[in-house]
DNA sequence: CCCAAATGCTTGAGGCTGTCAAATAACTAC
DNA sequence: GTAGTTATTTGACAGCCTCAAGCATTTGGG
């Protein structure tokens, strides 16, 4: 009989909750947004993903896209047919191909990157207070992420 | 020449790339377990919008999961073949189908809730005050979600 | 040197999500 | 009761995603 009967989540479960709200609405948004540039999320996400200085194998994209490999072909069909991204053979081993991104690649990446790094309004109206204890306290989660990862790699893998 | 040459971007903007790296890892996860149950993200999270007690109609839930009422139909579909939902004409209106969730439907309904609504490990390791500062300031960014939506619904739509 | 195994990408089949436009059935209002 | 509206379905189309199979290239053992 303890008073709290009506919210019987864990701070963590409420967080979750909020957590996915946020995600869902913000993806909905800047979907849309994406859709005006012509561009799938997949399609923004590896623009995002390519170094403008530095051809990626497509192999090294599947890995950051989590993504099989012949999934990648299709995503840089598209976006090679649109003069996005070229493919590249590699000099060292004609097997693997990088893509660059062109010129007007990058005028889109650069888009994308403003766009998907914009803060969804439900944050950007927290109190400064409110937004760098949440910068903060989100940097240690995404911390943890990172230790668990590499320990992942290393260790024993549970 | 302000001190924080190497960190230029402003709190809320660093939130959100934090955000957008744990909801992407969050949603691979999630993605993997219910694979194992045999379910699409689309289909778990509509089997968690439907009330066990209170039938949804197509067109509700498409605008809960912000869908074409047309995509509903497949879902259902699948869900359905499945016999995890069942759909009912209504007697009022006969035009509109309203889905309930069959015994064998609640019974995976249960997992799929305990599954997502399990916070992801990065944020489970945190701090107990973490947690708590964490669901506090979330909780103020939905509640100013909402109220934009509710100003959306009513005044100017922009 | 040559063949077998490994590697990187592509292709093809198949399933899911999503959109739009058109069709159908049922309700509402004039 | 006929016209217009509404809820769902269907069909066409495109993208994402996976798996298995195929092809080219590289690597390594004999």
């Amino acid at each position: 009989m303890t008073v709290q009967a009506k919210t019987r989540l864990s701070p963590a479960h409420e967080a979750q909750k909020f957590f996915f709200e946020l995600g869902m609405v913000q993806r909905m948004k800047t979907g849309a947004k994406l859709a005006e540039l012509g561009l799938s999320f997949s399609q923004a996400h590896a623009l995002r993903l390519l170094d403008p200085d530095e051809p990626m194998p497509m192999s090294a994209l599947a890995e950051r896209l989590f993504c099989d490999a012949s999934n990648v072909t299709g995503i840089a069909d598209r976006l090679e047919t649109r003069g996005l991204v070229r493919r590249e053979s590699l000099a060292g081993d004609r097997r693997v191909k990088a893509l660059t991104i062109t010129p007007s690649g990058m005028k889109l990446r650069r888009q994308v990157m403003e766009l998907m790094s914009q803060p969804p309004d439900a944050i950007a109206a927290l109190s400064d207070a409110d937004q760098r204890a949440l910068r903060d306290i989100l940097a240690r989660a995404v911390e943890h992420l990172r230790a668990a990862g590499e320990s992942e790699q290393a260790g024993s893998p549970g």
